[in-house]
DNA sequence: TGTAATTCCGACAGAATCGGTCGTATACTA
DNA sequence: TAGTATACGACCGATTCTGTCGGAATTACA
């Protein structure tokens, strides 16, 4: 129900991670799972999901790891749970392959998918960087402020 | 991964039809679940989880069925997901029993916390009214619209 | 009073999705 | 060449979701 996966909720944390620490040249898969106590070897197939849709930069060998392919505050959570997931529908229709056959009869599907949109927007308003600024226990600093239309 | 069930979709398809129907005075589950194609018994259950929440009224017997416990509009999107599946989080943690393990760690939940109110708010700014209001292919009727503030 | 229509409720099974592991191949560094 | 790390696919157990079944309680009506 209107869940995130865990992946994709690990696959934020680690951007986040890689966020904070700029000045390293890569983290390995490894650094990041001990960090939080994810499990490694699933946190590196996510990872290489990043990297595949080029969130990521990867790097084998000693040293090597991941870092950012571009600025956190140009990388939208929307775009990591896109990677990491696949398309991002909240109904089970319009899902290209296996749509629910009462599709031609449903009368709510137009309506769901502006819902959809709204809700991909907010996503998409959301950058790693927003994320990674909200240390700050209170959140008296400054605030990131978006401002999502619906119209149904 | 941030899906509806088909249970909440099957829910809101009935609460329409129902807002559609005004001058009746009640339907049976099978009404509805024949007009769309939904499995009867599996509609049944829904709607008597929409009534035990407050949003139908029932009425068993011959020429039973249900009705809206309210009017159209004042009934959200929200409060039909949450009757069907519960209280709504995107994050796994939070969720009272069984949140994930790694709560302490996380330093994402926060922020994600605040997304999860978005799009909460989202969903409780759609009234059944709303959905049932376009039935217009091309929507350039009297549009409703609302305004979702997103602070991180 | 009896019968049909209908809500109500719990249990359950099959299917799909998800979370996580393993094994192995490949790439890079020193 | 040894060691570290990514890349990738297969697989499995757990959970969740979808749908069915069976039966009990309610109500209308003949
Ligand atoms: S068609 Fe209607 S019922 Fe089927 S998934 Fe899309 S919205 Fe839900
Ligand atoms: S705690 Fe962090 S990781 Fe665990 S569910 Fe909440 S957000 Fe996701």
């Amino acid at each position: 129900m209107l869940k995130l996966t865990k992946k994709a909720d690990y696959g934020l944390m680690a951007l986040k991670y890689l966020a904070e620490h700029p000045e390293t040249v890569a983290l390995s898969a490894k650094d990041v799972a001990d960090a939080y106590g994810i499990p490694a070897q699933l946190l590196a197939k996510i990872l290489q999901l990043l990297t595949k849709h080029g969130l990521l930069r990867s790097h084998a060998g000693m040293n090597g790891g991941y870092a950012l392919a571009r600025d956190a505050r140009e990388i939208s959570a929307y775009e990591v749970i896109h990677a990491i997931d696949g398309p991002f529908f909240i109904t089970s229709c319009t899902k290209g392959t296996k749509s629910c056959e009462l599709t031609p009869s449903c009368t709510i599907k137009e309506p769901l998918a502006r819902v959809n949109e709204t809700i991909a927007g907010v996503l998409k308003s959301i950058s790693i960087q927003d994320l990674a600024e909200h240390e700050h226990p209170a959140g008296r600093a400054r605030e990131t402020q978006g401002l999502v239309e619906l119209t149904l």
